[in-house]
RNA sequence: CGCGGGGUAGAGCAACCAGGCAGCUCGCAGGGCCCAUAACCCUGAGGUUCUCGGUUCAAAUCCGAGCCCCGCAACCA
């Protein structure tokens, strides 16, 4: 079965309980990026993202709100698929882990891994607390009592499905010591290879329907629904027809590169790939780790206030320009901050000065010298030509293929910044009032060929504005992007003679 | 002694692994230009590289001690 020229990305499920999280839409522009890059690269892509809508947290939620579970969650669930639109992803599906494919899959996926004999029954002891409704455990406990509801929990028993997690120490050590990139970035792999030569435990993977009635039923025990991690990770398999009767998806792309948060990497790097080998599986390609988003510096926090919403600061500033500026300021492998003041400087200068300034400036000069039309060319710079395809293409590449999108980006601009710095040398007005008309051709020429590989190299990012940059030189969209990117970075023959389109300035000062 | 990351111009970062003129972006000051969105180009100012000690011809870099910030552990996105 040979998958070289598919790639598989998923974003986590969002947790489904409130509205999404500026967090949330960082991490699926991320996933977004790379799935454009990929499907420039050639790949066929599949790229999933959902909504997790079982357990605990939802259903109390839901009751609050006055609403039964499902129709909460068909609200909440909603509220995402909106932000992935809003925010121009192109996920290719969206699952939920209350359609009945998730279900049934899971549910599959249960059997398989009690077949193997890694699910068994055990009475676990542990301290209830009748208010939250959970168990806690000795550190959730402030002077014996719960926080929330200072009440000493009872000591409660009750017989539950463990998954034997500590059957797989062995196997998943194996797999970390064979694929040192399983986890990126390596902070986060040695992260959570430390907690595993520290020893894994058993965990408890189902809880008594009673207590919680909303998730997924056990097979063959009505009395206990599915934790909602057990259900949830699932998802990624379910969402391409595991378990079903038509499994062509699966088949042909599974494993995922998965994107998560940094928060949920145990269950990622460790729980996981436990449960497909389990299941008899192949373990996940890649777990990709982002960072969180700071405001101002600070933790986002609801008590603080600060929390952003991702429909309201597209609301205000251009989409186009908040996903340049998050992925050029926040480093996938780290944390990054936002504030209007860093989102208004990095605008004016790479979007308004920067790429659209000199847009603006070489489709003006075409405008003038050329009679609007892509000039004929006499004499190819082949120091220039050198530079982007020695200089620029290869660390864009390099960069982009590992995450490190600041870096690919800040390359393509060392671009622009070269192009403008030619400009200042050649000084193309004096030339024309020279009558060196051909000698502002060739510059013209030049630059509207980098302007054309500087839209390829920011497509992942900013799709529309690079569309717009391509339309503007007088080719079809379709018929460019449809190419390959090695097609695509080669220079080429524009086609000259074409009219140019010059539009709308792409980012006009705030 | 739980594990790990970090402290470098006003801000954000690079250089550290493998010691050799401390670099980039933004901001600031001055000059140039007139194709362009008051944009663009050039020059300049600005550093006790957290502290103390050690190794070395030479330390931001290696070693030791300390101070401070942060992440994971702990269903935060």
């Amino acid at each position: 079965m040979k998958k070289k020229d598919t790639y598989y990305l998923t974003t986590a499920i969002a947790y489904a309980n409130a509205a999404p999280h500026i967090g949330f839409a960082l991490e699926l522009l991320y996933s977004d990026v790379m799935c454009r890059y990929q499907r420039l690269l050639g790949k066929e892509v599949h790229f999933l993202t959902g909504t997790d809508e079982h357990g605990q947290k939802i259903f109390k939620a839901a009751e609050q709100s006055g609403q039964d579970s499902q129709s909460f969650t068909d609200e909440q669930s909603a509220k995402f698929s909106e932000l992935a639109d809003l925010w121009n992803i192109s996920n290719d599906d969206f699952i939920r882990t209350t359609e009945d494919r998730h279900k049934a899959g899971a549910q599959k996926f249960w059997l398989a891994s009690m077949k193997n004999g890694d699910i068994y029954k055990k009475t676990y002891t542990g301290l209830y607390c009748v208010g939250c409704e959970s168990f806690k455990t000795e550190k959730d406990l402030v002077d014996g009592l719960c926080p929330d509801h200072k009440k000493a929990p009872e000591i409660l028993q009750e017989e539950n499905y463990f998954f034997r997690l500590s059957n797989y120490q062995k196997l998943l050590e194996k797999l970390f010591e064979k694929n040192k990139s399983f986890i990126v970035p390596a902070s986060r792999f040695n992260e959570m290879y430390n907690i595993l030569k520290n020893g894994l435990e058993d965990i408890s993977v189902s809880r008594s329907k009673e207590k919680l009635p909303w998730g997924i039923t056990v097979p063959n025990d009505p009395t206990q629904v599915m934790y909602v991690w057990f259900d949830a990770l699932t998802n990624y398999i379910t969402a391409l027809g595991y378990g079903s009767a038509d499994e062509t998806n699966f088949e042909k792309f599974w494993p995922a590169v998965h994107v998560i948060g940094k928060e949920i990497n145990r269950f990622h790097s460790l729980l996981w790939p436990a449960m497909l080998m389990s299941a008899g599986l192949e373990t996940p390609k890649q777990i990709a780790v982002h960072g969180w988003m700071t405001v101002d510096g600070q933790k986002m926090s609801k008590s603080v206030g600060n929390v952003i919403n991702p429909a309201e600061l597209t609301a205000e500033y251009q989409l186009e320009a908040v996903r340049y500026f998050l992925v050029r300021e926040i480093p996938f492998n780290d944390d990054g901050d936002f504030s209007s003041e860093k989102f208004r400087e990095r605008y004016t200068a790479d979007l308004a000065n920067g790429l659209g300034n000199f847009t603006s400036r070489v489709l003006t000069m075409v405008e003038k010298y050329c009679d609007n039309q892509i000039p004929a060319v006499a004499n190819i710079d082949n120091n220039f030509i050198n530079f982007i395809k020695t200089e620029i293409w290869p660390n864009y590449l390099k960069n982009m293929d590992v995450w490190n999108f600041v870096h690919a980006y800040e390359i393509v601009w060392k671009l622009v910044a070269a192009c403008d710095q030619m400009i200042s040398d050649r000084k193309p007005w004096i030339l024309a009032k020279e009558g060196k008309i051909q000698e502002v051709k060739d510059l013209l020429y030049h630059l509207c060929e980098a302007l054309r590989q500087i839209a390829i190299m920011i497509y992942p990012v900013m799709p529309e504005t690079s569309e717009k940059l391509i339309t503007q030189l007088g080719l079809d969209v379709n018929i460019e992007l449809s190419k390959s990117l090695s097609d695509l970075q080669e220079w080429v023959d524009l086609t000259v003679g074409n009219k140019i389109n010059k539009g709308e300035i792409l980012f006009p000062r705030l």
